[in-house]
DNA sequence: CATGAATGAGCGTTCATTCAT
DNA sequence: GATGAATGAACGCTCATTCAT
């Protein structure tokens, strides 16, 4: 009974968080971001209880996002290498074709608003990844390093090559292999 | 001779508010910032037109403070990448043993109250290393990249490092040493 | 037959109002009033138009409960002290024994929510009461003043007795009889 | 040095608060006090630090008034009784010339926002009352009661009596003997 | 009728900045 | 220059009430 609570709304809200934080900040208003929405101020509370909540579930959504446009197509048997390659270029592929996801995730990254369970679930959204990471860096130089050091690493070199490549799209391509021949060297 | 404002308390503030930051993030008050240095609310606009203000001067200083320390004691005479270790592992002890400064650097890395201006002043802080960087890649498997990647790969890199090694201190040794030759493998 | 509108659920919310505003204040949210009836939120306005509907209802309804539970196995044929006697001691036990009623009811009636149509209802269901001291009274050092007045005063007087003895239930006993004692040296 | 904390406005802003939550209630809104007083909304809070902190200061103020307002002229060498009368007649006679004062310090006076450390305050500045209180109890029939409950009679009675002149102003004098007879009644 | 999502005015409080002292 | 009171826009959040389901 009554109306049931909209999930196109709750994406609404969430999609408008995304990009008034992306130009605004972290600091954007909740009324901003509700009449992005195009709901009435009251009505975010009604889907997330504090601000805080929402970006948590903002920077839950959005790892999860990044991590499943990473993963998909992936083909288990390729190489390590290729399938290496093939996550990330998409992942690259991602952060360039949502440059306000991007942003704004970086953003949440960086707040202190945003709680352990929150980042635990976005490590948990790279789980795939981190796998095919442990597979590779088994036989490689960083054996002994422990997989969340070397997943830091690996975020830290994309990260770094997105940003790059931001700022020079026309030579995206080129930086998003060297990028990737940097992570394999640091891997394999 | 005596400047009329007094540099002390310009320093004073400029510590104050690292450690304010640090603690509390970039929304920090003002009036905090002023309590904590021990200068009244409106004397802090006295040093510091605005808040933007202070935090670009802050940025500033600590990029270079943080550069002068990883270069300092360094010998042109050593062979490359002695010396490139040397520079590691000092920046490394300086995010180490000022966690505060380090933590609030980050946090001014991300906001966009930091000026194009002071960016470029921060990257010129870092020009003896970048210097010691270009020598070195110049014959590695990154000779074609921009030095301007590469440099950003390196901060990345560290960054990740000093991030782990301040999460498990204990290892602070082998993560350090880890996270320089995932360095060295991408540029040499 | 049977009334559309639930007479359970209208004392459920009434119930529920005395309970949240007791330990709330007025200034309780209808929407915990009604999580506390085990009503839904736009349920409670089913039965009482708005806010201030409901708190004067209350508000003639526990007064009349007070009055009820006060004059309940009065004899008419006792003495007039005895009388008195009786209505006193009933008065202060169903304040003793009903906290959160009393403690809502003292609040309802510094409220201006409340109408004087419902004040004129609370003061209908003391008419017995009133009765019973006009009969006292007619005789007493009070004659001449107004009825109203000397009820108002015996209602302080019956207020600060009961005040007094929640805050120090061990010698209720004691204090009961010293307020009624002195409330017949009023009147009597 | 700076611009002292002026006594004047914090006068304006209790004054402004009295005449306020006379009308409106307790809910009255800070910003409406703030206007009220002519200060802006903000400066509300330089001199008291929650809207809490400005009810309590002025709960202690108005009972602090209304007692002095009550002893003043109080001549020690006149009889208990003639004493007692002077205290009465004047409490009334502050209560019916400052309406909103009393109207303030009543809501105040059920208000859960009110410490107990502020009704201690309240409770001294009625010292000169309870002194001489305790000296005309002290033969009367109430003798063997304590102090506080005899006191809080006094008050349900003063409170009582002030209401009903408040009601029909054209009575006063008489509703004013009438209620000191009866206080005098209750305790000598 | 029952429900609870939707609404938007309103609240107490904060804060960068200004300015009287 | 130094101080801290003064300012008022802005914020996150609440809530009585309405209304679609």
């Amino acid at each position: 009974m009554a109306r049931p609570r909209s999930e196109d709304k709750r994406e609404a809200i969430l999609d408008a968080a995304t990009r008034v934080i992306a130009s605004q900040g972290l600091s954007a208003a909740t009324a901003t971001i509700a009449k992005a929405a195009g709901v009435a101020n009251g009505s975010l509370f009604v889907y997330f209880e504090t601000k805080a909540d929402l970006l948590n579930a903002l920077y839950v959504e959005l790892k999860e996002e990044m991590a499943k446009a990473s993963l998909e197509g992936l083909r288990k048997d390729e190489e390590p290498q290729a399938q290496m390659r093939h996550v990330w270029s998409r992942w690259v592929a991602w952060a360039t074709a949502n440059r306000e996801k991007r942003r704004t995730l970086v953003l949440l990254g960086t707040s202190d608003e945003i709680t352990q369970r929150s980042r635990h679930a976005g490590h948990q959204s790279m789980a795939g990844i981190a796998e095919l990471m442990e597979h590779v860096k088994a036989r490689g130089p960083m054996r002994d390093a422990s997989l969340a050091f070397v997943s830091a690493l690996m975020n830290a070199t994309a990260d770094a090559t997105i940003d790059f490549i931001m700022n020079d799209p026309p030579n995206a391509e080129r930086h998003c292999k060297a990028g990737f021949d940097a992570l394999w060297r640091i891997i394999a």
